[in-house]
DNA sequence: TTGGAAAGTCAACAAGGCTGACATAAAATC
DNA sequence: GATTTTATGTCAGCCTTGTTGACTTTCCAA
């Protein structure tokens, strides 16, 4: 229990470790991720879409002409899974797929306008949580969000998240 | 960039609601939330339980004696989902389910010794990360995180939050 | 005492993960 | 040119975990 006490000699500063102040964290991941969904969920459900579309749809929507197995990369899913997903896309008119010109066997993938159009209403939706609840913390409390975030991800995809964060700038 | 200027007039201040920076608000929460749960996700695979069993336990193991409904209210799904998951964890003998005493149909949920020795194992892990990502970033960082997060909860499961927060701590 | 509400259980279904096997076309290599 | 590797798509089948609907037991209040 050595955290605990905020007796003498070094530990002081270190009383934001604890076990109690980690679970707290842990259960704030929790809820805020169901808050954090909970808009686009609605819109999604209407639509007979799910979470999954959501993800490759906004992913897409980032890297326009990404291929199948950038997607599968980001989303850290099985081609079975994701290839579900995109199927029921395409059919919808909302995803094009295009067959590579310099590799013949890549598929790249873009949105057509109605995908736009739906990845603009899940974003609208998303941001607009976002954006309250960093106009609620602050400024300063985004910096120290955004790097608690960072560094909970595991190395591989904290180097993709630094790549289209960088690539989205 | 647009963290950077400080400078002068009304909107300048406002730079971090950008729909930039927004975005990466939202794809950090997505990748973060990703090793948020591996490391659980690792342990309950060789058990063959779920995330849906590793909340179960966690919210027994803060609240013992709490009722499904009680339970069901928190975990924010419906009663068959967890009842499966409860059913499953009763016959495995890592919760008992006592019926109440003062009303009979509810029934009271505790974890046995091997119910809190797999909580302890998952909470571990996750607690493991979570303190790596608190190390690194710093105590101001982790102020912020939680406000931020605090901020994205529906208001509803805020007041859950609270609730559990004061009660554990 | 009887009828409704509340807590919990059981049955069946759907979404979306997964693995494994296989097909096709194109690129790369020998 | 033949072979192997790569990128993608597809089928079949499984699992977890969500859903709704129907049901029992228990409690409470009219």
């Amino acid at each position: 229990m050595a955290e605990g006490g905020p007796g003498p000699g070094g530990g002081e500063a270190l009383l934001f470790l604890t076990d109690e102040q980690l679970r707290k964290g842990i259960e704030a991941m929790f809820f805020a991720y169901r808050g954090f969904t909970a808009d686009p969920d609605r819109i999604l459900e209407d639509l007979d879409y799910g979470r999954a579309h959501h993800r490759a749809v906004h992913f897409i929507h980032r890297s326009p002409g990404t291929t199948v197995n950038n997607l599968l990369s980001i989303l850290g899913v099985t081609k079975q899974s994701l290839n579900r997903v995109l199927r029921t896309l395409i059919e919808d008119g909302l995803v094009e797929s295009r067959v590579g010109r310099v590799d013949k066997r890549e598929r790249h993938l873009y949105l057509t306008p109605r995908g736009t159009e739906l990845e603009r209403m899940l974003s609208d939706a998303q941001r607009a949580r976002m954006r309250a609840a960093y106009r609620a913390a602050g400024p300063a409390a985004v910096q120290g969000f955004r790097q608690v975030l960072e560094a909970m991800m595991d190395p591989e995809l904290r180097r993709q998240y630094q790549t289209l964060k960088e690539g989205g700038a």
